[in-house]
DNA sequence: CGTTCGATTGATGTCAGTCAACCCGAGTGG
DNA sequence: CCACTCGGGTTGACTGACATCAATCGAACG
């Protein structure tokens, strides 16, 4: 069997900036600078990786692993804004000025980042204009995605709202089978609620009504060891 | 009495890039460059600025005027992003990737607009990676008020996102005033409804509400030439 | 085998959307 | 000056969809 991940720290250094999309404009030099100044640190399935209020000391990349980011809400609600995975950054609100995060983050499995320090970070933003051009980019896909997600809580029909979410999944995380495309779920029925504002148990219902109408294929219903999967059919 | 601004061409020019903040920055020879390469439009109150779908040729910054970003929803709703005023810019989605809008722009009174061609200011963000930062920091407060939206709409208390909007409307437009902050609406009843996806006649009613708990005061409450303005209480 | 936790199902209540009527101020035109 | 229309705002009654509450199920695990 391949080993597919080299564990030893010099390795995952690398893998960090080679692998994420806002570095990789840059020559293995300028990486090499960057590798020496990177921070990393573990996470484990559940751990609270940034506390909603807390100061965050530099912007954070994922290196392996799954994040969410949310908000505990006054009416004791949990609001998931985005969930984050390889590749993905965040703390980039606060590499400018200097406040207190505005959302939690929370390990969904074991997860590794990499972090660099906000100082340095400046630095390179000023010497390679290109890397502030990949955060723009990315951030204003972000953008269009919190566009979409308002739009589609605006109108209000909610077994779409459950269906493009299904969707934007299968679009990032699913893959190619003779049935569909198959997703394993990031996220449980109570999770899903959170995302997308609904009570778990109307997100259960609509996701049987989009299987009894053919769109999807639930499989392993039960928490075999992770969420369920699905398949979206075509 | 003083005029108070002046209306021929390079003034006008001048002020769009001075005011701006993302050119703040730069200095007045920076500047005197931006301005040659600004090509200058007027809209009229309800004329269309850009069409979902269509092409943008640039970077479009706001130098008088209001505008509501919205989308046409399938269902045949609108869904209103943005409210944008002077010194905003939109259109950077399309700076970097070559899509279409994916939002219609309408102006809600007359307004001035500047655009800068795609290609020069791809140029000058090369040339001046503080505009970049500018833009970031831009684009992070958008997020940051996009996904406070998202999650009041995601809370439900109808009543608390209708006083969320007021409360928006009178940080960003509000006057002093001994009874408390008045707002000139930028949006009716029907646009604040389609801001915050809800019925028209609900946001009447809550706003009701809202008086009855002598939380805001109405005045005006008629279309007496624009919308109707509020006063929120201390 | 019992416990736990997520998912499901059913019954019920509530709140916002919808439909319809009406109000009111502003134009408009005779 | 008055009658008319027009458009936004308001109000009331009704309805339906989703939240809530409660019970049950079923897989996983000790």
């Amino acid at each position: 069997m391949i080993k597919q991940i080299c564990n030893c720290e010099n390795c995952q250094h690398q893998l960090c900036a080679r692998r994420v999309p806002i570095f990789s404009t840059m020559d293995s030099g300028e990486q090499n600078r960057i590798v020496s100044l990177i921070i990393r640190r573990l996470y484990t399935k559940g751990e609270l990786i940034i506390l909603e209020g807390s100061n965050l000391e530099g912007l954070i990349i994922i290196n392996r692993g799954q994040v969410k980011v949310f908000r505990d809400t006054l009416e004791g609600r949990e609001q998931i804004l985005y969930i984050f995975s390889e590749g993905d950054f965040f703390g980039e609100k606060n590499l400018f000025r200097n406040e207190q995060a505005t959302y939690s983050v929370e390990a969904l499995e074991d997860t590794n980042i990499c972090m660099i320090k906000k100082s340095d970070f400046q630095k390179f933003l000023r010497e390679y204009p290109d890397i502030g051009i990949k955060i723009m980019e990315e951030l204003c896909s972000r953008l269009e995605r919190l566009e979409n997600t308002i739009e589609s809580m605006g109108v209000k029909n909610v077994e779409s709202r459950v269906g493009s979410v299904l969707f934007e999944f299968a679009e990032r995380y699913g893959k190619e089978h003779q049935r569909g495309i198959m997703i394993e779920l990031p996220l449980s029925r109570e999770g899903i609620a959170n995302y997308i504002g609904l009570a778990r148990e109307t997100v259960s219902r609509k996701m049987n009504l989009l299987q009894d109408e053919g769109i999807i294929e639930m499989i392993g219903n039960k928490s075999v060891s992770g969420n369920c999967s699905v398949y979206f059919k075509r």
